[in-house]
DNA sequence: GATAAGATTAACT
DNA sequence: GTTAATCTTATCC
């Protein structure tokens, strides 16, 4: 697999987007187990989008999506999910991509257990699932994902016609924005939103 | 200082 | 399909 080229992803996050999916995310935890996983689902926010929550400027919790393209981006959700993006962008601009979806590949009965005992889809088709399986909490915060111990391989290999576009998921504001992306057919995307396409 | 909402999930009817 | 769990952040007193 190639190292991670973080130039896509200092475009637009809607092309990052689309360029992580089918990209291979590894996760090496303090003992040495390897987690690993293909990225099956994303999800674009900006700045400019009143769903990102960056919307509203830069602040202590949104802080790593204005800095360089290539970090993690960690933060909880209803209070109990921890969830994973990917910033994107020109440092200055908020911007990032949300994990949704993981095919597991490498480390799968960790992940089961990391996940209480879920298997098949369920371990990891969503993105506090994601997260949970891959031991990724605030503690990888801004973290460098062309490094261990938690990195990304790849990227923009899926050709566009295996790919699927439809409206973002769980949101109030900016529900209409075509920006969610994943790949058709994968057992491992939640399926919430109706298809655009 | 108080309160409502949230890029979710799992359990339940 | 509906709802509880759980807590940080944003927004308004």
């Amino acid at each position: 697999m190639l190292p991670l080229d973080v130039a896509p992803l200092q475009g637009d996050a809607a092309s990052a987007a689309r360029w992580l999916l089918g990209a291979l995310l590894v996760r090496v935890l303090e003992d040495g187990t390897v987690l690993s996983g293909r990225i099956v689902e994303t999800e674009a926010y900006d700045q400019h989008d009143p769903a990102s929550h960056t919307y509203r400027g830069r602040t202590k919790r949104n802080a790593a999506m204005f800095g360089p393209a290539g970090r993690a981006y960690v933060y909880l959700s209803y209070g109990m999910h921890w969830c994973l993006n990917v910033t994107a962008g020109q440092s200055g601009f908020g911007a990032g991509v949300l994990l949704r979806g993981l095919e597991p590949l490498e480390g799968v009965s960790v992940m089961e257990s990391l996940r209480g005992g879920a298997r098949g889809r369920l371990l990891t088709n969503g993105p506090g699932k994601l997260a949970q399986a891959l031991a990724v909490t605030d503690a990888l915060y801004g973290h460098d994902l062309t490094l261990p111990p938690l990195q990304l391989f790849g990227g923009g290999r899926v050709p566009q016609r295996d790919t699927v576009t439809t409206t973002r998921i769980g949101l109030s504001r900016g529900a209409e924005a075509p920006l969610r992306f994943f790949i058709r057919d994968s057992p491992w995307v939640s399926r919430k939103a109706p298809l655009l396409n």
